[in-house]
DNA sequence: TTTTGAGTTGTTCGA
DNA sequence: GTCGAACAACTCAAA
């Protein structure tokens, strides 16, 4: 029987899923299918907690098609040559699956297009990730914007209610293909990873009242004030529409942020070169530090520096920091200590359960001030003034920092003034010679 | 084409 | 303690 396959990519959920949702309404016996990369995987360590994450989410949805009479398909391997050979193995005439946007991501999907193509098999792409992609937004002539408020109010003006609809998968699930036989998921140990959590993960569901107060509460890292959905954005745990939707009529300054978030996919689309490379080229002739012990202390929560040292901490034992702290830190590791983003983004990356390629590049080079729309070179965060505007009473530091305020403490690695005036110098003469 | 206004999240200095 | 200007001078978007 001639079947046809969804790819489950970053989208791990049935409902809302665009992609799902096409497959179903123009085709029958659909089967599921979820790929471990191994490519990916086999660079993690054995310990991550977002393979974890996946392992667990995969899980439940296996169970979840299971209850609608049909089976998720789960492999590890390499999709461009895995899915071929599912696509010869299930006679399937097409395989359906939402797009995404990262230079890696678009070069694997190019070559299995053109692989399935030359066998006459469809491969259909939906957007499901993002409101607005590619060149949905653009400026009057033409070309991509490169600074965030005249995209996010041309953003505002294309939307329509029609953007943020719940695709309604629910009313096609007959076409799964329906079948009894069970295809266990390998289990993490098979894969080369331990099955031992060691982190917790924020929930898919949240207060509203979160958002509703998440412009008085988002920068104090010691409040609850943010709804912690980005780890579901990034695997597509929840629906962006759903949480765009909910924001649009709760509160604009999140709605602000969920617009940045489509921002930065359209600038990697884009601008690719971001993924490894500063957006402004001439800031790539700055002489980075390659000082190993201050990258050590800064990695470790030990740089003297109390609001530093606390995100770090936290983003060491929780795989999350809060977003106010991650500024700090960011600024703290390309200013003071003049070391290369690309250290800071790689961390993060390997740390971070809500790693999302575009927006940590976009975020870091914001930081460092050789991104679009960032932050000028000369304006450094005072990391104690930021602990006094933001964390006064302590709360956060003395959680993650409890020695902090006594002798156990670590001197700083780095004088704020001097470290300030050395960095605005070594970026001004490395810019002037452009 | 030229001009004009504006630009995520800041800090420091001096009145 | 508070406030506004300066920082340094640039790029982008749109009229």
């Amino acid at each position: 029987m001639q079947k046809v396959i969804f790819w489950h990519r970053r989208d791990l959920r049935i409902e809302d899923n665009a992609g799902l949702y096409h497959a179903l309404k123009n085709e029958k016996n659909v089967v599921p299918v979820f790929i471990f990369d191994e490519t990916i995987l086999s660079l993690l360590p054995s310990t991550d907690q977002r393979v974890l994450f996946i392992h667990q989410t995969i899980k439940s949805l296996q169970e979840s098609y299971r209850e609608l009479g049909a089976e998720l398909h789960v492999y590890y391997g390499k999709p461009v040559e895995l899915i071929p050979e599912l696509v010869a193995n299930f006679d399937a005439k097409a395989v359906y699956a939402n797009r995404d946007y990262e230079p890696l991501a678009l070069e694997r999907d190019k070559q299995l297009f053109e692989l399935l193509t030359k066998r006459d098999v469809v491969f259909k792409g939906s957007k499901d990730h993002v409101i607005f992609e590619k060149s949905e937004v653009l400026k009057a002539d033409g070309t991509p914007y490169t600074v965030f408020t005249p995209y996010m109010r041309r953003w505002k003006e294309k939307l329509t209610d029609f953007h943020l609809k719940s695709y309604p998968v629910e009313q096609y699930v007959a076409n799964l293909f329906q079948t009894a036989e069970r295809h266990e998921l390998p289990t993490l140990e098979s894969m080369g990873f331990e099955s031992q959590k060691r982190h917790d993960f924020p929930t898919a569901s949240f207060a509203e009242k979160i958002i509703q107060k998440y412009h008085e509460t988002r920068d104090f890292p010691a409040v609850a004030g943010t709804s912690r959905q980005s780890l579901h954005l990034r695997f597509g745990t929840t629906s962006i529409r759903k949480l765009a939707k909910l924001a649009s009529v709760t509160n604009e300054k999140y709605f602000n942020e969920l617009i940045w978030r489509d921002f930065y996919q359209m600038i990697i689309f884009h601008f690719p070169h971001t993924a490894k490379d500063s957006f402004r080229r001439e800031y790539d002739q700055i002489p980075w530090s390659r000082n190993e012990v201050h990258f050590s202390a800064w990695c470790e929560g030990k740089t003297g520096y109390p609001l530093v040292d606390a995100g770090m901490r936290e983003l060491n034992a929780t795989g999350h920091m809060h977003n106010r702290v991650r500024m700090v830190v960011a600024s703290f590791l390309s200013k003071h200590l003049l070391l290369d983003w690309r250290w800071g983004a790689q961390y993060f990356a390997e740390k971070l359960l809500d790693f999302e390629l575009a927006s940590n590049n976009g975020g870091w080079q914001w930081a460092a001030g050789c991104g679009c729309d960032a932050a000028p070179y000369f304006r450094v965060f005072n990391p104690a003034l930021q602990l006094d505007k933001f964390d006064k009473e302590l709360k956060y530091v003395k959680k993650w920092v409890p020695e902090y305020g006594t002798s156990a403490y670590v001197k700083p690695i780095v004088d704020h003034k001097e470290a300030r005036e050395l960095a605005i110098s070594t970026y001004k003469t490395a810019l002037a010679k452009n």
